[in-house]
RNA sequence: GCCGCAGUGGCUCAGUGGUAGAGCACGUCAUUGGUAAUGACGGGGUCGGUGGUUCAAUUCCACCCUGCGGCACCA
């Protein structure tokens, strides 16, 4: 699917610069349209270039049409590029005169050392780096302006929102045009389609970013469940359960409320009191770690919980289920020691690679994040935090990438990032090390000495979402779930009603089985049935005729595959059987 | 939250300043047909919400809500 991996290094330089002179090309295209635009700044991106310009009138999705014809023009009258060496003051008169603001600060920004150039494509320049190819003629028919969007400058939210074109450009048009076929395959898998063409789950404007799962996607939903608590069970967890709605002093007491609190959902006050609607579990899972004495013989204790939590999402950030504002967390906290924090960590790595494993996700990617800037607990204590995350991810041996600044406010994370069968990236589990709530809420264990201590906590999250995860999987498969997490797993369909009693006995079968299964007894044709349980992606349609019932047969179909197989039944039973368990599963 | 676009029957979508149309789905009837659509007939929407312009608005305008594409955000 990734058309990247054909293309050569050679081929690849040869694409940014084709990408870049498109960037430089849709400026003066857009220049001679619409002269009281400024330009500011047109990088190269994956796949293609933008712009970004600053007009007072953005530009709509209709006038990219006359963009792109104004490019092709440009293109075909052949301009060289050509390059000048500038002073900074000339450069600086140049721009201002020309009213262009943007690259005036962009020149102010330059450090001194740095030389000045520009490109000029015949009476066009802009200030750039480079490089560029020899003339505009060289970028040829595959490009395409996609979109309009807006983009804060520098982009920042603080400041002003210019009109950003994006295009995407290819070496001819016969890449181009592979390109744009690969973009409509990925948008067939996207989860919000399928969701509704698979009858999983909506979402209605009565509750913005929240998920009506319907029973199909509730049994994905709940299998999930089902596995990562079977998984836990293994690994030594308990479960746990606490509840939603939580009284405003325990998150001003756990940091949530200064630190949190314009995600945090609450209550209207009554009888002066204000609760919050948890955006988190851990102040939960800490209180009922209280209750009680606990010895350092107790420790570790892994505590899950499968909790809903809700976060005040900014709207523009919605998207299907990857971003809600309710969801519920595959979560747990571990309470250990600080001798047991190294140990701790790798068990949870290792768990959770081999579930991703399960999903057929072997390449994940591992980010460190450490102290932010809004963050509570002292110096010394995220010195002591980040140490030992990182002592842990070198004890695993495993790869990881730097993130400065990108922790949580409470202690230092790990993040694992899963790539899907088309190549994109997802954030998924994660794995914080956190001595700041214990102490905070006043968690202690009795330590050998007889004294108090503080226990350290560690949060992780596999799935990390659910919501989220589901919505991966349905992407990641395309809509066919494997038969262990397909909702409805087996049609029985008969070929004329004489076979009706035969379904019925077969389904009875099935159903000792525990498989999911159903039977279309109704009076249409076999072809008829066939399409409409193929496009629902029903893994399998077991066909049975006059010739199967006779023999005591089935005749197997599976989605994807248009030869069948025949079996005697309890063949089929027992491979269907074995199909049906989760991975990891059989102890 | 910011910029732009969109919101019509269950779904996908067309359409118009004078109270809407298709395909699929659904219902009824006929058809019992071996592996991706049997045929006929029929029911169903007041066109996201509120206000305004107009003799008249689903169609024009304003505001709001929700969604989509980005940006920013994602503890």
């Amino acid at each position: 699917m990734n058309k990247e991996k054909s293309i050569n290094i050679e081929n690849k330089e040869a694409l940014e610069i084709i990408r870049h002179d498109c960037a430089h090309v849709l400026a003066e295209a857009v220049q001679s349209l619409f002269p009281e635009t400024q330009v500011t700044i047109g990088p190269t991106i994956e796949n293609g270039f933008y712009y970004d310009f600053a007009r007072e009138k953005p530009f709509t999705s209709d006038d990219l049409t006359f963009i792109e014809k104004k490019m092709h023009e440009i293109i075909n009258k052949g301009e060289n590029f050509t390059q000048e060496v500038w002073t900074r003051k000339d450069a600086i008169d140049y721009f201002s005169k020309k009213g262009e603001l943007y690259k005036v600060e962009l020149i102010k920004d330059i450090p001194e050392k740095e030389q000045i150039t520009v490109y000029k494509q015949g009476n066009w320049l802009d200030l750039c780096r480079g490089p560029h190819g020899q003339s505009t003629k060289d970028i040829g028919e595959g490009f395409k302006l996609t979109k309009v969007a807006g983009a804060y400058w520098r982009g920042d939210s603080s400041k002003k929102m210019l009109t950003r074109i994006y295009g995407t450009a290819w070496q001819n048009k016969k890449e181009l045009k592979e390109y744009l076929i690969q973009l409509e395959e990925a948008e067939k898998r996207d989860h919000r389609k399928l969701g509704k063409e698979m009858n999983l789950f909506h979402f209605q404007e009565e509750a913005p970013g929240a998920v009506f799962w319907h029973p199909k996607g509730w049994y994905l939903f709940q299998s999930l469940i089902n596995y990562m608590r079977k998984r836990q069970e293994d690994a030594d967890y308990v479960e746990t359960n606490t509840p939603d709605l939580l009284d405003r002093s325990l998150w001003e007491t756990s940091g949530h409320w200064e630190k949190f609190g314009e995600n945090m959902f609450t209550t209207e006050p009554r009888e002066e009191r204000v609760f919050a609607i948890k955006p988190m579990n851990c102040p939960g899972a800490v209180e009922v770690y209280k209750k009680g004495l606990k010895s350092y013989k107790d420790l570790p204790i892994r505590m899950a919980e499968f909790g809903k939590v809700h976060r005040y999402e900014p709207s523009g950030a919605l998207h299907g289920l990857m971003r809600v504002r309710a969801f519920t967390q595959d979560d747990a906290h571990i309470f250990c020691t600080e001798d047991q924090i190294t140990s701790e960590s790798k068990i949870v790595c290792d768990l959770i690679l081999s579930i991703y494993k399960d999903f057929g996700f072997e390449n994940v990617r591992i980010k460190y994040s450490d102290r932010p800037i809004k963050r509570v607990g002292t110096d010394d204590v995220w010195d002591k935090a980040e140490k030992a995350l990182i002592n842990a991810m070198e004890a695993t041996g495993l790869a990881y990438t730097h993130n400065p600044g990108e922790g949580a406010f409470y202690g230092p994370k790990l993040e694992f990032v899963l790539r899907d069968a088309i190549g994109r990236d997802w954030q998924c589990g994660t794995l914080q090390v956190d001595l700041n709530l214990p102490k905070r809420l006043k968690a202690t264990y009795i330590g050998e000495d007889g004294q108090k201590k503080t226990p350290v906590m560690l949060h992780r999250a596999l799935f990390g979402s659910l919501e989220r995860f589901s919505g991966i999987l349905i992407e990641h498969y395309a809509g066919h779930l494997p038969f262990w997490l397909s909702p409805l797993q087996i049609i029985i369909a008969t070929i004329t009603s004489d076979s009706d009693n035969y379904a019925s006995y077969l389904f009875g079968k099935l159903k000792d089985k525990r498989l999911r299964v159903e039977k279309d007894i109704r009076n249409e044709k076999i072809g008829y049935k066939i399409r409409e349980h193929s496009t629902a992606k029903i893994p399998i349609i077991i066909v049975v005729g006059k010739k199967e019932s006779e023999n005591k047969t089935v005749s197997v179909r599976r989605l994807g595959n248009n030869q069948t197989e025949t079996f005697k039944i309890d063949e089929i039973l027992e491979i269907l059987f074995k199909e049906s368990l989760a991975p990891n599963s059989e102890k």
